[in-house]
DNA sequence: TATGCCGGGGT
DNA sequence: ACCCCGGCATA
């Protein structure tokens, strides 16, 4: 289930950013690698606050090769915003303009009002009309599925093709929701041996998820032969939504933005037992039928377009690729030792363990001093916002450290909860998840 | 024993 | 999503 403490460490991998080309234009692209420089010892915070951590950016347009950054260089969810870019005649952005997605491209940015003059293309006119649009108006990545609705030409081909083979495909995206519809009660025990016989191809979507379930299981680890078992499937499986079993899969976002402010919060508890430690990542083959896997992303892609999808026209670059593949992380047998937190986790900043950390030690700091007498102005640490509503195409779950031997249940922690600082009498004063008996989300542990 | 919070249920 | 609570683990 998702509190408010359970929060996701995903892997950036495969986040989308945009970053700076050698013609000072930006250019959008996703994270490929992180290069964590030496890890700090015992720095087990997921705060492994390096500033020499590299992430290896591939681009999206083939002519630009793939680069390394750091992360204030990017732009993107988890990285920096858009705050203080300085864009060049020319650059490509998105904006949103009668309610759709369109591209743009910058006429003049002036840099002490963050005010651009930008080119739009319209995609249902071909009249190129000129706005006036602010910095945080507009955006450096495409949000997928707009890009898919704005691109009108194309879409009806698409849709046309939805129809008809193309569509099974994307059905394997789905998940079968028969008995557990409606239901918060979890599934039984096997999930494929009940009621899916008859069919085929629900078969093989069983057997899919098989596969693909014993390609992120460790091979020493039990087989997730007790699916129904208490921690072998999330609780979120049970949802009759699709999406949230598999994490990976990526579909277009439903809402323009589905962050929370508890974070970029997903179920992350116990999709695994926390014990797995995970070191590569494989990109498999969503077609139907087709298992193949690969670990490099553009051989998936190549695969999938030259296998599935045909030939694209010229100059399409729809990636389309992306919504018959998904992204696995593959346990190894052995636990690496040298693998840094921060390679499973987002950028410290945007990790809501680490802002609650913050918050923590802020709020304590503040009751210590306002104890002493002595209130002084604090300055509250302040993460940017991402106006973006792209969300990153692979969202990876990834088991918590954990504490050996009581999979399931964190120690408790010592430090100061509501229900201590704020007393029973002044109940209303707590945090929603202490109300709620939930780990506390207001003071950190 | 008090507290923290997980898992589950109700609306 | 929001709210409630039984019950377990732990300080």
């Amino acid at each position: 289930m998702s509190t408010g403490k359970r929060l996701a460490k995903r892997s950036i991998i495969g986040t989308r950013v945009a970053a700076l080309g050698d013609d000072g234009l930006y250019y959008s692209g996703m994270i490929q690698a992180v290069k964590t420089p030496a890890p700090f010892p015992e720095n087990n915070n997921c705060i492994n606050l390096t500033p020499n951590t590299r992430y290896t950016v591939r681009f999206d347009s083939v002519k630009m090769k793939s680069r390394e950054y750091r992360d204030a260089e990017l732009i993107g969810p988890g990285f920096r915003g858009m705050t203080g870019v300085r864009l060049k005649e020319g650059q490509r952005v998105f904006l949103t303009y009668n309610g759709r997605e369109v591209r743009a491209d910058v006429k003049h940015h002036d840099y002490d009002t963050d005010e651009l003059r930008v080119q739009v293309h319209s995609p249902t006119n071909e009249v190129r009309l000129e706005l006036k649009k602010k910095l945080d108006e507009i955006r450096l990545l495409e949000s997928r599925k707009s890009a898919r609705l704005a691109d009108v030409d194309t879409d009806f081909a698409r849709l046309a093709d939805m129809a008809g083979d193309r569509r099974r495909a994307s059905a394997t995206i789905e998940v079968p929701s028969h008995h557990m519809q409606g239901s918060r009660k979890r599934g039984p025990s096997s999930s494929c041996d009940l009621g899916y016989g008859e069919r085929d191809d629900q078969m093989n979507e069983c057997n899919a998820a098989l596969v693909l379930m014993s390609l992120s299981c460790s091979p020493n680890s039990p087989r997730p032969s007790a699916w129904g078992g208490r921690s072998s499937v999330s609780p979120g499986a049970s949802s009759s939504s699709g999406s949230s079993w598999r994490s990976g899969t990526p579909s277009p976002p439903p809402a323009s933005s589905s962050f929370s402010d508890e974070g970029i919060a997903m179920d992350y508890e116990e999709i695994h037992p926390r014990k797995k430690r995970i070191n590569s990542v494989v990109f498999v083959c969503t077609w139907r039928g087709c298992t193949y896997s690969t670990n490099t992303c553009s051989a998936i892609e190549a695969h999938i377009r030259n296998t599935h999808l045909g030939p694209k026209k010229e100059g399409d670059s729809d990636h389309e690729e992306e919504f018959y593949y998904t992204e696995r992380e593959v346990a190894a047998p052995a636990p690496p030792p040298t693998l840094s937190h921060r390679d499973m986790c987002r950028p410290p900043h945007e990790d809501p363990e680490y802002q609650r950390q913050l918050v923590g030690s802020f709020r304590q700091g503040l009751l210590s001093t306002m104890q002493n007498g002595n209130a002084r102005p604090i300055s509250i640490p302040v993460t940017h916002h991402w106006a973006n509503s792209h969300s990153p195409k692979h969202m990876r779950l990834t088991a918590a450290g954990g504490s050996p031997g009581s999979p399931g249940r964190r120690p408790r922690s010592d430090n100061k909860k509501c229900r201590k600082v704020y007393g029973m009498d002044q109940r209303d004063l707590w945090c929603t998840q202490c109300k709620w008996k939930k780990a506390c989300t207001r003071f950190g542990d």
